[in-house]
DNA sequence: CCGGCGTCCTGGGGGC
DNA sequence: TGCCCCCAGGACGCCG
């Protein structure tokens, strides 16, 4: 939960407030948070002591720090992951798994994870064909399996539509899925699904090209629609670089709307589990799908 | 290939 | 007032 549009809030913070200072010193505290840095949080400290921020860059729900030297630290915020830039004499925050002090002196960067399932990884840049101009610095090469996002230039969202339909997923559960479309979580799963009026255990096959077209498009909407509404927030857990949420949870139509009226139709809005998850879908606009029959493989 | 489920984690909330 | 259990879910891995 954070998605697209909230990671893309935080990614313009760090442009803004981050980009081109050099790092003088990292402190991890504890080495969870560097677990996916193989080589470890020691090695991952002392790599970014002195190198220049070039560039915050992002796809999908991926955001990295460009580096000078052709490598990249890649930040996930996971569940409640936070990058907040704040003064190095203000008290540290609870769960406050890294902190990054600049050559300037200027305000510093901390890495506040509740949930802990975010972390922060080195990795090196790679030029990618897929970006259609954006990313001048490439990709880390730990993003390459994921999928371009509806906001990037290069993409085509007749060619993933055309994707999914070669699937036998159901739609909901590749649009999850970060190797066919990145960037969309459960939030805007279910919205881009209300607005379509499509059902999420549809099987992708049976949607047609244009339906499951549309369906991206509304995806790319509703994700434009709530970055520019400083993406959506439930709690204090979702916020930019100075702490601040969004406040899309107030447009929200489906998700975790359940029981108040559709506000297309005035039917009220379900849940179902699906995935070990919630579901948020309107029982009239987005009927279920008639159960699959078991197909007749001979005769 | 596909789906279901377990795993990591913490704090908030409901029920008793 | 306190305790326990459930719930939130992104990414990944395992299993059938």
């Amino acid at each position: 939960m954070p998605e697209l549009p909230e990671v893309e809030v935080v990614r313009r913070g760090l442009a803004a407030h981050v980009v081109g200072r050099t790092i003088s010193r990292v402190a991890l505290h504890g080495s969870r948070v560097a677990r996916r840095h193989v080589p470890g949080p020691e090695d991952l400290a002392t790599r970014l002591a002195g190198r220049t921020v070039r560039a915050a860059d992002r796809r999908g729900k991926y955001l990295w720090l460009a580096l000078d030297g052709e490598e990249a630290l890649v930040v996930h915020l996971g569940m409640s992951g936070q990058m907040l830039v704040e003064d190095p004499a203000a008290v540290p925050r609870a769960h406050q798994h890294a902190t990054f002090a600049f050559v300037d002196g200027g305000p510093e960067l901390r890495f506040v994870d509740q949930r802990t399932f975010g972390g922060l990884a080195l990795a090196e840049l790679v030029p990618d064909p897929r970006a259609g101009g954006a990313h001048p610095f490439g990709i880390p090469d730990s993003v390459t399996h994921i999928a371009l996002d509806p906001l990037e230039p290069g993409f085509d969202a007749r060619d993933v539509a055309a994707r999914m339909r070669a699937s036998r997923s159901g739609v909901k559960r590749l649009l999850l899925h970060q190797g066919v479309v990145s960037g969309i979580g459960n939030i805007y799963a279910d919205e881009s699904l209300w607005r379509a009026r499509i059902h999420g255990e549809r099987p992708a096959a049976s949607l047609t090209g244009p339906a499951t077209a549309r369906l991206l498009g509304h995806a790319r909407d509703v994700m434009e629609a709530a970055l520019a509404a400083g993406g959506t927030s439930f709690d204090a857990l979702y916020v930019n670089v100075n702490g601040q949420s969004g406040y899309f949870d107030r447009s929200l139509d489906a998700y975790g709307q359940q029981g108040r009226p559709c506000a297309r139709c005035g039917t009220p809005i379900r849940r179902e589990v699906f995935m070990n998850r919630s579901s948020f879908s309107c029982p009239r606009c987005q009927p279920r799908p008639r159960a699959r029959r078991a197909r007749v493989t001979t005769d």
